[in-house]
DNA sequence: CCGATATCTTTCCGAACGCAAGCATTTAGC
DNA sequence: GCTAAATGCTTGCGTTCGGAAAGATATCGG
């Protein structure tokens, strides 16, 4: 007898693996980007002042700082991403979303949705997709500012 | 306005990044497996005759082929996976779950059982996580074998 | 039977990550 | 006002992973 919250959690898991490698390879030879570095523009797109610090980047992603400031690096190079530093506070450095990078994270979401429509595309009815949103939503309402 | 498909992937890679971090650390220090090395052993557990082919493990756990190579070497210095030929073809190299391993997965399986039960603690009713699970095993039975 | 192709596995190389440590700055206690 | 603790960011090190290449074996077509 095995648990159903075993079972959801396992099942989250493989599907996660097996959505990764559907959306990897084409975000990153079209566009040029991560499944994480996608993740992290979409945050800054509906960010207050399209900026966000660094350690929030990593709490929302679930990475450690580090990481942000590794993931940060190239995309600042490309002009996707800025710094941008608080008036108060010197020990922030922002991180912000150029014209260039909304242009290019806009692309990059127009990709990420036409493949999660491929995703439910047969035997999945609407409201079966909404109520699975709807149940996941429910897991990461629990993390700061939920995405989307 | 956002697609439902689109906002259900992107919340079930943001659930997946939130329960990877909170397994991850326990999971390793209590039982030194990986949550991937978890997935493989148990993957065998329920396998004919508690063993896979590399490639066979490899699709089920959407990694690479080399990274199952990499991830059963030390598991297998441990005596808890062994290796085993076929007699029809020679290529084949079987990952077997060894009785050391059978014991190690299942107290790792323990740990994740307790662990799933508390993210669905507060909130959840026992239909909703049914629900849950039940959507996301659609999303997996496109995959080779679902697990559990 | 034999060559061409396919499959299974491993190794090498570069990329991405977490952790611990370190530096700079801010905040709190006295 | 001054020291101690806390916070934000970066760097070095070890670990893990995917892709390409290589070697071994199997299968298929003639």
């Amino acid at each position: 007898m095995t648990q159903t919250s075993f079972l959801a959690v396992i099942r989250l898991l493989s599907a996660q693996a097996l959505l990764e490698q559907k959306f990897s390879q084409e975000l990153g030879s079209v566009h040029g980007l991560s499944l994480n570095d996608s993740l992290l523009m979409m945050h800054l797109e509906q960010a207050p002042l399209l900026r966000l610090s660094r350690v929030d980047l990593a709490k929302r992603l679930c990475v450690s700082p580090s990481t942000v400031t590794r993931m940060t690096l190239p995309l600042e190079k490309l002009g996707m991403l800025g710094r941008e530093a608080d008036v108060r506070d010197a020990r922030l450095a922002y991180v912000t979303l150029t014209d260039t990078g909304r242009k290019v994270i806009g692309a990059a979401r127009q990709t990420l949705e036409r493949k999660s429509k491929e995703v439910f595309k047969d035997r999945w009815g609407a409201d079966e997709i909404e109520a699975l949103a709807d149940l996941l939503g429910r897991l990461t309402a629990s993390q700061p500012n939920d995405l989307v």
